[in-house]
DNA sequence: GAATAATTGTTCTAATTAGAACATGATAAT
DNA sequence: ATTATCATGTTCTAATTAGAACAATTATTC
């Protein structure tokens, strides 16, 4: 290796693995004229019979100013609607259209063995394992960003 | 948790860990005036006395198309510069100018020490142990791809 | 209840991203 | 050597991204 320490090298592989696996993904969603972004939303919408705005930003981890266009373009392909939320006036529900259902019932089964053909060789603990471990990293950033545990807050 | 598996869960992880990894090391380079892949970028040839275009995108993970307009505006900040090399025609030196070298050297050991902290609770080997499992994860991904170990590929 | 604060989602901007097409220079095959 | 193939980097496009500002609505506080 020629190139010294600049981020420690656990983070780089962060980013490698991250972005090889999105590359991975989005090969077999592309053959459906569908961004990643743009699946990952139907699919979350998949399990449900519409959600708000704010917890579709939350579940696929897309940020808000982001995810407005993304569910326009959903919009426009036909694919999920929008409704006013009758329990909250500032509040949007999107939910899958039949056209989407249909979609998303055709295409998740052999997305999921797609993604899951990833762990062939791995066994049960071992992924429960790795997923703990980013866990913790997730909290050891969230810590050190402040977000902390939020205890009480005693401002006297 | 209310929602069915989608992405398998560990996946779903990696993309938060990542995710706010990158909004974490954001928050400091922001600070310079730099986005992060200009900081990547700057970090990278740091340790360098330049190099081919080619090699800074194998480094920072960026891709040749994005990586030359991160470069170009490195170049209209005056960060860095571009020289054509003398050994191949197509190819491109990018190396830091003065000032370019200078932000590195003065923001740089803050830098690490802000994203070592992250790790101030791991041992050692725990950090090899997360790096070995991600670097596993990615070889797995990488042979799901087709792009495998790349044997003597005899045909027929 | 009226003023203040917080929440929800859209709009706007600059930058990044992947991918494809392209021009130019280098390399290989014949 | 000449053709064909490959490598390097730029340009182009559509989409995503984070972040900030904003309008509309809801919740809080006094």
């Amino acid at each position: 290796m020629t190139s010294v320490l600049t981020f420690p090298t656990v983070l780089r592989e962060l980013l490698r693995t991250h972005q090889t696996f999105l590359s991975y993904a989005a090969r077999h969603v592309h053959a459906l004229d569908l961004t990643l972004p743009q699946y990952d939303v139907i699919i979350t919408l998949g399990n449900s019979n519409g959600m708000q705005t704010k917890k579709l930003g939350e579940e696929t981890l897309i940020t808000k100013g982001t995810l407005t266009g993304v569910v326009s373009r959903l919009e426009d392909k036909g694919l999920v609607e929008r409704l006013a939320s009758k329990k909250d006036g500032r509040s949007q529900i999107v939910r899958l259209t039949e056209a989407g259902r249909a979609v998303y019932e055709q295409t998740f089964p052999e997305h999921l063995r797609h993604i899951n053909q990833l762990f062939n060789d791995y066994a049960p603990e071992e992924v429960s394992k790795l997923e703990a471990d980013l866990v913790r990293l997730h909290q050891a950033i969230m810590i050190a960003r402040g977000d902390g545990v939020e205890e009480n807050a005693d401002e006297f």
